[in-house]
DNA sequence: GCGTCTGTAACTATAATGGTTCTGAATTAG
DNA sequence: CTAATTCAGAACCATTATAGTTACAGACGC
């Protein structure tokens, strides 16, 4: 399977923060934006609280703000608050321990999957929210 | 989600077959090597074959084996022929086009996320399944 | 023809994901 | 204090992917 959904609404919802300053945004509001459900806004915003990345704050005039300045947050720092730590997963048995390949194989691929989920990291790694919500102006500008 | 199992156990697959040389291995085989059923093996075996990795044959004397010379095999061909072409999904609606973010976080995290995964596949492009079973061998010696 | 394989349909179980409804608690405005 | 607003999150459902199993048909070679 592939990466859900989740790093993109993810990025979408800090965007809409970052873009509203330090004035919170309620979840009814950015399932809007979104187009889904306030509570599944609400589930993702709590892994981002999680990541202390964001505040909540119920009652009126509350909502959801950013905790941290947009430069300072990647979108690898995102992905990493969404979605579960290994990209890869193994095989529930381990290969057969009587067969050369089946005792060993996963040990090198160990190796090769995390180096391949180390580059993409680095990639992610390299973008901040604040780059993501300029290039976003830039669009709209244009 | 994160990436299926079903890349870790096609490299095993193939890393059997490799070393097995030309001569036919049958599912039953890979399967108790694998420790799993040998329909699961069948079926990871013709999205292999799909990539025109093996072929197979039945009959006596029948079973899986390489066609391409291991040396010109990655594991980027693997991981390409067992798992669904992009390793991020993306939310069923696009964003509120009334909302400047929700109409263009999408395009913009498409282009980060396609060089994020582009560089997940060039680490897995630069081993080769000779040298996964060479290191396997190397840890067997040791 | 018979035994040995693959091919594949059909079914099950499990888990992740995304969505919905609903109740309760916190907070602020008045 | 009360009412309106908002979050918190439990509970439940539908969909999908995955992995496993059984069963049987078809291909192949002796």
């Amino acid at each position: 399977m592939s990466i859900s959904s989740r790093s993109t609404v993810a990025v979408h919802i800090l965007g809409l923060l970052a873009v509203n300053g330090g004035s919170p945004v309620t979840s009814e509001t950015i399932a809007e934006s979104v187009r889904t459900n306030p509570v599944v806004v609400r589930r993702i915003l709590r892994t981002l609280h999680e990541a202390r990345l964001v505040a909540m704050q119920p009652g009126v005039g509350g909502g959801a703000r950013l905790v941290r300045d947009p430069n300072l947050i990647t979108i690898l720092d995102i992905y990493r608050a969404v979605e579960r730590e290994n990209l890869f997963s193994l095989p529930e048995h381990s290969g057969n321990p009587a067969c050369p390949i089946g005792a060993n194989v996963r040990a090198v691929l160990d190796d090769i999957f995390e180096a391949a989920q180390t580059a993409m990291e680095e990639v992610m790694a390299k973008t901040t929210l604040a780059q993501v919500t300029q290039s976003i102006k830039q669009r709209v500008a244009s």
